[in-house]
DNA sequence: ACCTGAACACCGTTCAAGT
DNA sequence: ACCTGAACACCGTTCAAGT
């Protein structure tokens, strides 16, 4: 009933950039990344190509702005007046939890590292930085290791779940991983910890020893 | 004249996988990833769709067989033997300066990580640490660090080749950024900090002393 | 076994036309 | 100003047909 008379609504409740965002980021979600076309937009929305097309500039124009509302949600009020070292541990975490909530981010964010929201991330963890009392120098390359490892991580998570979602069962991908990995070079010296090593969920652990390692490295520069 | 004598040829010699990727890094490399497409490959090969889908599966295999095929030349023989820190940065340098040259193969790393060659490099990694004395718990995530970083630093600098060469001239694509990174929050503490850092090209010395800083941290492990 | 090329399904995007 | 939807250009992939 409710929804009928929101349906009946959807004309007086006008088209806005929000609402299309809103919808991609819902397709996004529910069915992944493939199936966010403008089809399915238009559909969701009941409207036509043209509408979308008045709010929003391109598909990429879209994708950055759905990283940029699902990413800003996350990312407002973390890490605020604590330690320097639990400031940048908390804003890890959180991308880290975005991505794995929704795998679509990872991809966009290794694909437009710098537009949406994360020029404020990487401000964010040079104002700990210096906090720590940093060269300038020390500053750039600590901050350009944990992004780009934040990079890395949100690209292999997203890149994963594609995997898991396109080939059924586990076994399946694993044994086409062993196959690919198998040959290429003749000998392989330890070809078991190259079939373990990539692992197929990201683990929050290993994740997080991984900053601490650079938090170590970067203990140093002090 | 030698052309005329290949071009009789072209039927005599047999199309195969080789000769299938041969073209296809020739044209990422010439024109980019947009202009991989199976039309200019039939076109570039002389044969029909049929032909290519006999020795490939998919678009996805022929990439990174690309990858693989640009990867593996590179990565063969490099860090043999010689001191282990010396044979991280070794390795790290040859993915730097090939993601510079075929920014194509970066884009393709942090899409599909663990295919093609990176499974090796990975082994190649694991095998300096173990060199360097690290506990299997200290291996891992070190090598998760360092490869993550590769993998974050690669997909920013395809991308970054990508908003070039679409936006032609430099001072536009500057200002598009700082028009983005402007308004989205209000205040903006140092926003030529962040306007600065994330660099059009990113820099091969600030890259190694990224590498360097996780040797530090991975130097307090030992 | 290996190759050809018309045909299919499906994209993002445009644009004349409506309100 | 805001919306509609047919139409366009361009993909990856298939498949009946050839050699």
């Amino acid at each position: 009933m409710a929804i009928k008379s929101q349906r009946a609504q959807r004309r007086t409740d006008a088209l806005s950039k929000e609402r299309i965002v809103d919808m991609a980021v819902r397709i996004l979600d529910s069915e992944g990344e493939s199936a966010l076309t403008f089809r399915a937009l238009t559909a969701g929305l009941a409207t036509g190509f043209g509408a979308i097309y008045w709010h929003v500039a391109d598909k990429e124009e879209l994708l950055t702005a759905a990283t940029d509302h699902v990413l800003t949600r996350v990312m407002t009020g973390v890490a605020e007046n604590t330690d320097p070292r639990e400031a940048i541990r908390a804003i890890a975490l959180a991308i880290f939890d975005t991505v794995e909530m929704h795998p679509w981010v990872g991809a966009q964010i290794s694909r437009e590292p710098w537009q949406s929201t994360m020029p404020q991330i990487l401000e964010n963890i040079v104002r700990q930085l210096q906090a720590l009392g940093l060269s300038k120098q020390a500053q750039l390359s600590s901050a350009s290791v944990l992004m780009n490892y934040f990079i890395g991580v949100a690209a292999q998570i997203s890149a994963n779940v594609c995997l898991l979602s396109r080939d059924t069962d586990r076994s399946a991908l694993l044994a086409h991983r062993a196959e690919r990995v198998g040959h290429p070079q003749g000998t392989y010296p330890v070809p078991h910890l190259a079939a373990a090593l990539p692992p197929d969920r990201v683990n929050r652990k290993e994740f997080l020893a991984g900053v601490e390692l650079i938090q170590l490295g970067i203990a140093t520069q002090t």
